[in-house]
DNA sequence: AAAATATCTTGAACGCCGTTCATTTTTGCC
DNA sequence: GGCAAAAATGAACGGCGTTCAAGATATTTT
């Protein structure tokens, strides 16, 4: 077997993204040390520094097993056939409140993270974000038929931010932000008056 | 004159301020450092600590500016007094987009600066965020005449939030942020979505 | 199989950072 | 002017991300 080296090295890479999701799942991403990772992973300092070029790469490695795991979640949102596009939405806004609430530090740490000044994320990373927008352009399109695939791809992008909005800053604790308990329903409600204003605004 | 000493150092903390809000608004909150800051305002470097708790304590004195001159910027928004719920809802978060844009690392900074794990944001600092949405509260109102206060103002945080994500994204330069030159339409677009929607639940 | 080469591993060391502290200087008061 | 309290100073400390020279290990070549 010549792939021994190459096994080893993917399986170091393996534990070391374990490890730091843990901490990051603990602590956040800000609190992310590479001496507590690589001691959790079990190998020397530098040997991180062979298998990710920094901290801030490997935070991206644990950040996309969470898109990935947050697009499976939102997959799975899609109700029956006879559902309105409300439903759809719905729907999709509950899983994504469900997910960032199960997952708080983890799926903050996909909006905190910010690679250092001058560099910024690298595009396989970048491509990896379009989960999160996949699902609302069917609902969309049924409730704006009028709008163009370009005008219909913006909506669904400030759609989806419109709801993570209301989840980041009551997921981060603000002031401004809605408390937990409230979180669902506000959603929902917003979810619900976005949906209403825009099959009007369809209409004009 | 007995407040010689009292003036200096309110001098002192006002240079200090100064400095770091000048170097927020060019690289940011996560690159301020001690050093700089303290060699700008032209002090030494542990003066910073006499004036400060820590350097978390003095971004948040910075953002306390930015939180009073965004605070006045959307009193300036209110429009006249024939204007629509709509009218005003619109001129509040227009007025807040083009703060944003103008202000962008400052006002980034006010929801990307989290103190270290453990200690939490103080009480006087917290309160200065009710800026955000005391303004939205009165057109809220006048939308939705049948909710209660308690559920007035829970909404008002969510209308808020809604317009904070789209912006968020946007200025942060999220892949899935809208691009900044359709920021101002996406936002009114959004605002109409939740206004009517808003109006029409109000009637059920 | 042995030698040669490429790769990985290791932890000490480097430079930068926030923060502290002993020391010196300045200030407010009698 | 003398004295106590406060502030200013910058060297020093501990922790951090990252690098690197040295040694260990794996792969290729002969």
């Amino acid at each position: 077997m010549g792939n021994n080296r190459d096994e080893k090295r993917a399986d170091l890479r393996k534990r070391l993204i374990d490890a730091a999701e843990e901490q990051i799942a603990k602590h956040g991403c800000a609190s992310l040390k590479a001496r507590a990772v690589t001691a959790q992973a079990g190998c020397a300092l530098g040997a991180l520094y062979n298998a990710f070029d920094d901290l801030d790469t490997l935070i991206m490695h644990v950040n996309s097993r969470t898109l990935s795991r947050l697009g499976e979640t939102l997959q799975s949102a899609r109700p029956g056939p006879e559902a309105t596009a409300e439903d759809v939405m719905q729907a999709l806004a509950a899983h994504y409140v469900e997910f960032a609430c199960k997952n708080r530090l983890l799926w903050i740490s996909l909006f905190e993270h910010r690679p250092p000044e001058g560099q910024d994320i690298p595009d396989w990373h970048r491509q990896e974000h379009a989960v999160l927008i996949m699902g609302i352009m069917a609902p969309l399109k049924r409730l704006r038929p009028d709008l163009n695939e370009t005008d219909l791809a913006l909506r669904a992008r400030t759609t989806f931010a419109a709801v993570h909005g209301v989840v980041l800053l009551a997921l981060q604790g603000r002031f401004v932000g809605v408390p937990l308990a409230s979180l669902y329903q506000e959603v929902s409600a917003l979810v619900s008056a976005m949906t209403r204003g825009a099959h009007l605004a369809s209409e004009n």
